[in-house]
DNA sequence: AGGTATACGTACCGATCGGTAACATTGTCA
DNA sequence: TGACAATGTTACCGATCGGTACGTATACCT
């Protein structure tokens, strides 16, 4: 039950898997997992079927490592914004919010790729969901600690609050379109903290 | 072009329409529209394929009716809320939030069906989307409206924050399970209007 | 040159997808 | 009795689903 995990190596011919990728985590993201069939990936990438299982056990598996790269490129987003205001959780917040809130007015904007893949995978224990839940959870984690690092009253609550704001935005992003409610998460943000932190 | 939309009669057998729409909106709402084929509708409903195709057009129109369906009763819900504390839109809020914050921790929750719908079906136009969308409209109509009536500085902020926290218990409650943080969304929605309306 | 391992393509599989044609059966009401 | 509406029965459609058996090309190493 090996697991093969295309590893990018510097320029030089584009191995099959790695185009396989590239194309599914685009057609994933934009058209969800279940609308995707992988004729339509291998197609698009240049290559045969053969090909994808011979980099990826099955779909349900290429779905799962479309969203490792997911969660990595996410972190990477958030961490940069934390990286922006070493040391103030309540500014990293915000620019982190702010981000996303320009994202969801983007035209085709699609949400988070992890939260729709939970929603289209409801079953427990199906390889998509198991990343997608473990990033959310490990959000959660790490926004409950920056809540108690601003000294809230309840860090634990405001956590789990800015969590649902930022689930909020990134639904309402694609189901409103641009000038949705999506656009105000950053100030809905700031105004739960605010009430958090006085009391 | 004709929309067949079976209407429930005062018991006696029911028909075939009213069966399937009762089994598709079960199925459905557990496993997602794109998860469900026609053929284990019919056969749940204990009818033939020909019958669906006799009450519905399509699929996608079945679905369609299902969320009908669902608005009705979600507007249901939410006015059983606000007509239980009138002229008092913060109150009728809690109690709404309160009651899909105890949703939310009940073991096999999947969330808003209509929510999932427009993730399922990101496409513009489709039949499932566009109940989905009008549902969703709607509802943020009603909770800025309400948060003009709280006297908000910035109702339209307020109203946009209230239902990022709703669309985002709906998600993590799917998403978490029981004690996560859509459990809290009744206590950060006040916060947020405490917050709010002092200003 | 020959072996060998890696990478890829051709062609195919059974199952299921949403949807339909044609006809038989039933119950109801006039 | 006869007409009508609703449903069931059976069989089928082309398309697509995820997945695979098997042969071929290329490159590297000896």
């Amino acid at each position: 039950m090996k697991r093969i995990e295309p590893t990018i190596k510097a320029d030089e011919p584009p191995r099959a898997g790695e185009k396989i990728l590239r194309v599914a985590r685009d057609l994933f993201y934009r058209q969800g997992i279940r609308a995707v069939g992988v004729d339509e990936i291998v197609r698009r990438a240049g290559v045969t079927k053969p090909s994808l299982y011979r980099s990826f056990p099955s779909k349900d598996e290429l779905a799962a490592s479309y969203l490792r790269q997911y969660d990595l490129e996410f972190w990477a987003r958030f961490d940069e914004a934390v990286a922006a205001h070493p040391g103030d959780p309540r500014a990293q917040i915000a620019a982190f919010l702010t981000r996303i809130g320009k994202r969801t007015q983007k035209p085709d904007y699609r949400g988070c790729g992890m939260t729709n893949a939970a929603v289209e995978y409801p079953e427990h224990g199906h390889p998509a969901r198991v990343v997608s839940e473990a990033n959310k959870q490990e959000l959660r984690r790490r926004l409950r600690a920056m809540a108690a690092t601003m000294g809230a009253g309840d860090a634990d609550t405001l956590g789990d609050g800015l969590l649902l704001l930022i689930e909020g935005a990134y639904i309402s992003g694609q189901l409103f379109g641009a000038g949705g409610p999506a656009k105000s998460v950053a100030r809905n943000a700031d105004l739960l903290i605010e009430a958090s932190l006085k009391k």
